[in-house]
DNA sequence: TAAACTGTTGTGAGC
DNA sequence: AGCTCACAACAGTTT
């Protein structure tokens, strides 16, 4: 590409245009820098051609669009991102690439750190303008406030959508007028003050194509470790960022990762009009082998499907539902009501200081949870001798994905139920496995079981023993996920350490031999115990004392470098 | 104003 | 087996 020529006149007059954000497309004005506009549409959640309104706004404003991916090793690494999760990922931006392909364009696939490749990408492209949509995790914030800024300095019009919501985020909090909702029904006023959420947009008929000329100018000017092995600039593979290609090979693929997959999952589950209409989240089961629920979270979390294009689908099913004479089940358990609450937990994320933590988050109620490697560890592992609590775990680790009230189980045995271990120890094993482990939603549910936060009646425990018998009472889902326990009598699947010796013999697998003992003796004891120093958490809370400092607690070493 | 009500999704005893 | 009900007792909102 040509190099870049500044002029005096130009950098005043981007100058003012950052004075006057509202209308970036000021820039359009300017004088083209060669014949051929370049612009770069940088995918990054959002993995999709539909209602993508950043894609269609470089599309429409270039002659040349260049579809950009950057895969950063600090994200994509098997301690941060499970095999699962990733190989999700892969797949899923394989797909974009291909649907790219199609319409005659491509994915450029770049390896490192936004910060340190974008700019040198769009000097080497000689690029005009430069699209992403809106991401509100710390790590995207940070990357934008430092692309943003490489990007105005070499005369790159920005142009940002907030698409990845139902309603535009700035929009909302404007609305708000400084009062953030502090509940799910406020926020649902809030949220209907706005009107209907647009319509989602087609996909791009065409797009313009990307030239030899500039592949081989990225190939040339960027380093040889950013265009990954042979300079393909296309998807890495498993192994290249350090995972074991065989040992994943052998995990079945239960939810492939894409567009095409998302869309006929959710075109798939909104032909069950009655279903849909009569869908309530608390009266799905947890222990179902194949999931009760639509599993297009992951989806949703990638932006392989457009949160507008489902809201609108719902919309229909649900007229044809009511047209049809049937009732259909109201916020907040319906499927439109999931939908509110995502959209609420990442406005709370959006405005609530340190969000994601308990220390310096004034939402989140301070608790002096212990800290014991062991008990993380055996949660982690599925080894806390509770066979509902392990089975969750190991469809976790083996799947990476839990039904929503599975992960209520687990989380709350974890934090205030048994374990009295800390919330964001428990948050991070989660966004390292689950395939559609999204920061916000993530972080807001952490909060909620520990009664952290959102959620407060905390002598409301469930009981490992009895929560997953209510759906499974002879324990199909334990023998599953956990098959050592297999040839247990339903008397004993779910406390097998109460089985006596010879049974445990005849089924083959010894407690504190061949299955853990409980890693708590009495639940209901500890539960107690726990529910008292809830308790005082909540009367120190409520005098204005400061726990913390009290009991001289010390936020346990993040045991993930997560940047 | 203080009291009542509400909050996506509990447990366990007793019928 | 499946249902109702007492229990425990929080914060935020409404009346």
């Amino acid at each position: 590409g040509p190099p870049i020529t500044t002029t005096r006149l130009q950098l005043v007059f981007l100058v003012a245009s950052c004075l006057l954000a509202p209308f970036p497309r000021a820039f359009g004005a300017m004088p083209a820098k060669s014949s051929r506009r370049v612009a770069v549409h940088w995918f990054r959640k959002g993995q999709r051609l539909h209602d993508n309104p950043a894609l269609l706004a470089a599309a429409s404003q270039a002659d040349v669009l260049l579809p950009v991916y950057i895969m950063d090793p600090r994200l994509a690494n098997e301690a941060d991102m499970g095999v699962i999760r990733f190989r999700f990922l892969l797949q899923s931006l394989a797909a974009l690439r291909d649907a790219l392909r199609e319409k005659k364009s491509d994915l450029i696939v770049l390896r490192g750190r936004p910060e340190e490749v974008m700019e040198p990408l769009l000097r080497s492209v000689g690029a005009e303008l430069l699209t992403w949509e809106h991401a509100g995790e710390p790590y995207y914030v940070e990357c934008d406030r430092v692309v943003g800024k490489q990007a105005s300095k070499a005369g790159v019009e920005v142009d940002i959508h907030h698409t990845h919501t139902l309603h535009e985020q700035p929009m909302l909090i404007a609305k708000a007028k400084g009062n953030i909702p502090g509940t799910y029904k406020g926020f649902c006023k809030l949220f209907h003050s706005a009107g209907a959420p647009a319509e989602a947009l087609e996909e791009p008929s065409k797009l313009p194509a990307i030239t030899e000329e500039l592949k081989s100018a990225i190939r040339e000017e960027l380093d040889e470790n950013v265009c990954g092995p042979e300079r393909s600039l296309d998807v890495p593979s498993l192994g290249e960022f350090g995972y074991d290609e065989e040992k994943a090979a052998e995990i079945p693929v239960l939810f492939p990762g894409g567009e095409e997959e998302g869309l006929a999952r959710m075109v798939k589950h909104c032909a069950r009009t009655e279903w849909i209409a009569s869908f309530a989240k608390p009266d799905t089961k947890p222990t179902a082998l194949e999931p009760d629920t639509t599993v297009l979270s992951p989806y949703l979390m990638f932006g392989c499907v457009s949160v507008r294009r489902f809201w609108h689908a719902l919309q229909t099913t649900y007229d044809r539902a009511v047209s049809q004479g049937l009732k259909i089940n109201p916020p907040p358990t319906s499927l439109h009501g999931q939908l509110l609450f995502r959209e609420y937990f990442y406005l709370c994320s959006a405005t609530t200081p340190n969000y994601a933590q308990m220390v310096d988050n004034p939402a989140c109620v301070k608790i002096p949870w212990d800290d014991n490697e062991e008990f993380l560890k055996a949660w982690e592992e599925g080894r806390t001798g509770y066979p509902w609590i392990d089975a969750c775990m190991a469809q976790l680790r083996t799947e990476g994905w839990l039904h929503h009230l599975a992960r209520h189980a687990v989380a709350c045995f974890l934090t205030r139920g048994d374990l009295f271990q800390h919330w964001e120890r428990g948050a991070e094993v989660f966004e390292k496995y689950l395939i559609d482990a999204d920061w916000a939603i993530n972080r807001a549910n952490w909060q909620w079981l520990s009664a952290s936060n959102f959620f407060h009646q905390y002598f409301r425990v469930y009981s490992p023993l009895t929560f997953g018998k209510k759906t499974d009472s002879h324990g199909a889902f334990v023998r599953k996920y956990l098959p050592q326990l297999r040839e247990y009598p339903d008397k004993y699947i779910f406390e097998p350490w109460n089985a006596p010796t010879k049974v445990q013999e005849k089924a083959g697998c010894i407690i504190g031999r061949d299955y853990p003992e409980p890693i708590v003796d009495d639940h209901r004891e500890v539960s107690k115990t726990n529910m008292a120093r809830m308790k005082e958490a909540y009367a120190a809370r409520k005098s204005g004392r400061d726990i913390l400092s009290e009991t001289n607690w010390q936020p346990p070493a993040k045991r993930r470098r997560v940047e």
